[in-house]
DNA sequence: TCACTAAATTTTGAATTCATAATGCAAGTC
DNA sequence: GACTTGCATTATGAATTCAAAATTTAGTGA
């Protein structure tokens, strides 16, 4: 949870960039929403020079829109800009999927397994909220194991940038029996080092995630992850 | 080219990022080089409030590497930064290469077959910087082609970060014919919008092209691309 | 001559100040 | 009553100033 308060850190630009990501994401700055930065700076305590330098961080990565003269902006997340991100996300998890699978440790992949076995729990339980978190445990696990940290930078940034107001998604039973299913294919290819298929399976699955959004949004649902 | 004087533009940090990243590929600020903020002030007349804006945001793309209480230099191009960001490169091409035969206008396609037929003659008369700069510019048309602008920016944005000191290449002259061989073949798929093929031959012409980038390295050179 | 210490200088990080553009409001006009 | 027009207020963009950290330099002693 973000806190306002006094801030302690190398560079206050770096953890204020931080915050503000946090709190975009988290929804708790509104899309759309105007950035005033004076009164940001009196939350943070902090002055204007280094929440500015922040803001100019968070315009580079997609959370925020700079109009000359105007100032910030929560960015709009439009279903032009959850299109462009689907196709990427995929082909970038993909890529992980198949490094991973030879690059990871048997204890990255270990703990991926057991990630998995307590997701599949959390599933058996309906506990949604356990479910996402390990879900995105599982991800980012997987990025991490393909050894590559700009491929786990731009996946991590382009998730970011998606996951807005994640917390109450509602999904379709049906999608996340089929989401369970494509985990334990992602499992088992992961515990056989089988990179082809562990590549081609995340790509399913995260272009099945999309068409469940798609079809999400299409009713008017607010812009929000699906398993 | 880059030159220094009076700024005339919306917003100072966004020009500035514009002219450091210039400097940064065009290696006038060399690797390594540690940035002196005052220095560059004077150079541009500017304060060093919008400088160090600027160098917040190429510090994010990955141009510039902060060290706390020690400032920017400019981030040093590892092998293992370039073994890391071919294949991200491949399967981002390869994406904007599916999505392009599918999305693109036949005037892009028109466009990005012109600058293959130049590029042609340019091969043939063995002008290399000529050829560089139409290979470029098929590159980033493909991208501009999948009508995905968020892909195309990380294209731009990885290619960017890559392509260093790009100006006197020295190929084999093996390694040339094959790439121009590759061209004719992508050429030939996005004329007929074949979408898998255009995407596989993209995926393999960069798959190459770091095999080839890294026979060199081996070789000791400085990094510079190839065909 | 070299190693070490301490002052002076430089440089970075952040706050403050100043200038200018945008917004809101009220008076005046049609 | 709706629409301008000009002024006051507010917010942003950028320069300047101040403080702290790092680097350099000068000096001291072995």
């Amino acid at each position: 949870m973000t806190q306002a308060g006094p801030i302690v850190r190398a560079s206050l630009h770096d953890e204020l960039a931080m915050r503000l990501r946090s709190m975009i994401v988290e929804d708790r700055l509104k899309s759309g929403e105007h950035i005033n930065e004076r009164d940001l700076c009196d939350l943070f305590g902090v002055s204007r020079t280094p929440l500015r330098e922040a803001i100019k961080v968070l315009a580079r990565e997609g959370y925020i829109t700079l109009t000359p003269n105007r100032g910030a902006s929560v960015a709009v997340l439009t279903d032009a800009d959850l299109n462009d991100a689907f196709p990427i996300m995929a082909a970038l998890e993909s890529l992980a999927g198949e490094l991973a699978a030879r690059a990871a440790s048997d204890a990255q992949i270990a703990a991926i397994l057991s990630d998995h076995a307590r997701m599949r729990t959390a599933f058996e339980a309906r506990d949604m909220s356990g479910y996402f978190r390990l879900n995105e445990a599982i991800h980012l696990g997987i990025a991490s194991a393909s050894g590559n940290p700009t491929l786990e930078q731009m996946q991590r940034s382009l998730d970011g940038r998606v996951r807005r107001g994640r917390f109450q998604a509602n999904v379709s039973a049906d999608r996340w029996n089929q989401a369970m299913a494509e985990h334990e294919e992602i499992a088992e290819a992961l515990a056989e080092r089988d990179a082809p298929r562990l590549s081609e399976v995340l790509r399913r699955h995260l272009t099945n995630k999309l068409a469940a959004l798609r079809e999400r949004l299409a009713k008017g649902a607010v812009a929000s992850p699906c398993p």
